[in-house]
DNA sequence: ATCTTTTTTGATTATAAAATCAACAAAACT
DNA sequence: AGTTTTGTTGATTTTATAATCAAAAAAGAT
């Protein structure tokens, strides 16, 4: 039986092939989605036998789970910063959201994958990820957009509605990397790139809903 | 053998089916992309035998393909849209072209989940779409932001960006509506949800990126 | 060094879905 | 009405992949 949640400083080796596993797994499931990938894809990409996955995770759902578990930490750690800004303005707050979510998308693509991928498709998955990743860090930003419209700094539309356009227009460039290097031959995943990215975020997408 | 490309108005039964075919094909792809769904599933709901679908269509490749021309019908009439257009300034293209994409995409809401759904993926499929639907219109859209750029009313970022990040942001909210529906309970698929986003894309979104 | 436990694997089984096909039914044509 | 063409289906085959298992290899304990 592996050994669960061991998470001290000497992992033994069974841990480590599991995180190995977990990293492959996120990877490929928030590109291609659930019934996408495959097992022995996984095992191929991460140079062990596809039963060797089966010894570590009891089946391709709990795997799935495990890995976006991963998406799970660095979500806490976006709301721990959060907290740490409790005393800013709501307004401000949001914009440190937009610069951390960022910071996090760029390193961690495989968030907004997973939530383009599975918020579409609804069903099962997303009330998983909804109750043990998602759902409290999105209706934490609604209500910050709602206090910013009530203060009377956001134009006043539907706090849930700006929510999302800011995350999926945020996230649309780092997402979209495929179709934008095949349609304009514009890698947006370079340096220079995700600086202009940031400061498009910034200066034009939030800055449309603030009110002048 | 079906009938192909008769596009006369008495359709023999057989064209009928093959349109029935197609609309849930397109549907099921674009909600849960091509792995996900099945023959079967394609032709329980579409009340027919899985044997019928490959009477209409070689095999899953060639419907999905089938039913992704559907979509290239609806760009070609934006495309006709902006020709008719063609002496209003960029900006005024650009505006026009988005009001166009939110009418479109409410009525075709497959557009944008296909978009997505293979705009992340990358591969084969993302590459054909590009040739047959997708690649000329961003193209354009792109040198209209370009234009607009230029000639001085929209802020200088990469125009492949922003046309991205416009479209991803519109289509955030009608694409994620499985994900606000489970995690705020708020379905912005009515009347005055519709009403609001048109709003709120061309007016906070859209106006984030025009120079003041 | 030997023994015990953990980890990995090749081979096999089970299962779900795509594709094929021969037979049947419906429509269209004369 | 009879004939041909088009459309539809149930049953079958093929294929891909998830899951299992017994045996081997590696790691760790004594």
């Amino acid at each position: 039986m592996a050994a669960l949640g061991s998470a001290t400083v000497s992992a033994g080796k069974g841990e480590r092939t599991a995180a190995r596993i977990r990293e492959v797994a996120l990877d490929q499931f928030s590109r291609l989605g659930f019934e996408r990938v495959t097992m022995s894809g996984i095992a191929e990409a991460a140079g062990l036998s596809q039963a060797t996955l089966h010894y570590h995770f009891q089946d391709k759902d709990q795997l799935w789970r495990s890995a976006m578990l991963g998406l799970g930490a660095v979500i806490a750690e976006e709301e721990r910063m959060l907290d740490a800004a409790q005393d800013a303005s709501p307004l401000a707050q949001l914009r440190i959201a937009m610069r951390f979510f960022l910071r996090i998308s760029w390193k961690h693509p495989a968030l907004g994958r997973v939530v383009a991928l599975e918020g579409m498709a609804g069903g099962e998955r997303l009330a998983w990820l909804d109750e043990h990743v998602l759902g409290h860090r999105n209706r934490r930003l609604a209500a910050l957009a709602r206090a910013a419209i009530e203060a009377g700094v956001l134009k006043p539309f539907p706090p849930e509605m700006i929510v999302i356009t800011l995350q999926a227009g945020a996230a649309g460039v780092i997402n979209l990397a495929p179709l934008m290097r095949g349609t304009f031959g514009f890698d947006p995943d370079t340096a220079e790139g995700r600086a202009a990215h940031e400061s498009l975020v910034l200066d034009a997408l939030l800055s449309g809903f603030v009110k002048n």
